[in-house]
DNA sequence: TATTGTTATACTCTATAACTATA
DNA sequence: TATAGTTATAGAGTATAACAATA
């Protein structure tokens, strides 16, 4: 169990018995985590890679792409949007051709979305945007720097699904 | 790991001389933690320790209590928000007693925003909060993973700030 | 009766453009 | 003429509430 403690002596949510010493960096590390997701956040949101998309529906192209397909419903849940934003959403990227609505086979209240051919496409030149992205900012970061990026993306992405 | 390898062989805009390896890897990681960001953004959004407060609002704040002071001007550009942002940001904290107005000592257009004491309790307060939803988080984190976080917040921060 | 998805509506946050005042 | 901050306005993205169809 990591080491979280605080510096209240009782507090009933505490789940444990760690050193104080890893609590404090915890703790540091977690504010700065907090602020460095936000303002990162908004820096992303402006260099987006491609213009026409915003970043949920980008997310959601990556993960149809990772996943296959998805009912609206398993979309909204793991981008943490409420359904109605989904819906809103998927209706946008249909409009523009870059996921396909196919009834449910089993039950017919729910759909299928999956991405098109079109979409395909479009990740993989927004893949190369991605690149150009990326070689800019590397001019700032040293080799050490990239690799605890590196380490951390991994475990960024299972907090955000935690 | 997902599927994220490019094909393209040369970018004329690569800076770099590192091995093509740790290009690739560099790429991976960039886009796993644009998804994590966004997603994880999200989430602060709605997870926030103080509910009458913004993220934006809370990081001045932060900003503040690391900086002492600073003009409208100068939080706008640190915030990555454009001006006329920062003067509403402002002028709600400023309504709830949490910074204080002076005028600038040399230049009348600017003026001078510090935090009050209301607004170091409530830090305080907040930081209490943040430490119980921290220990809720940690339950699914080992120590590794919360290692290589720790390791990597600073240069999410530059990140942010380059 | 519970659940999936939609429609209608409103809210939060931010941006852009135009303005005022100081430099 | 340029800069700091403000005001007014608009837009993007999301949420909640009420509803329809299906389970």
């Amino acid at each position: 169990m990591p080491a979280l403690a605080h510096s209240e002596p009782t507090d009933p949510t505490s789940p444990t018995d760690a050193a104080p010493d890893s609590a404090v960096a915890d703790f540091a590390a977690i504010n700065s985590l907090r602020s460095a997701v936000m303002r990162l956040g908004r820096r992303l949101k402006h260099q987006r890679v491609d213009e026409s998309l915003s970043p949920t529906e980008m997310s959601v192209l990556g993960t149809l792409a990772r996943c296959g397909s998805a009912t609206p419903g398993e979309l909204a849940r793991k981008e943490h949007v409420q359904p109605p934003s989904m819906t809103r959403i998927v209706a946008l990227l249909e409009s523009k051709g870059l996921v396909r609505l196919e009834p449910h086979p089993e039950d017919r209240r729910q759909k299928v979305v999956s991405q098109t051919e079109t979409a395909e496409a479009m990740l993989e030149e927004s893949r190369r945007k991605r690149n150009a992205w990326l070689a800019d900012l590397a001019e700032g970061l040293d080799e050490d720097e990239w690799a605890k990026l590196r380490a951390a993306a991994p475990v960024l992405e299972k907090l955000a699904h935690l």
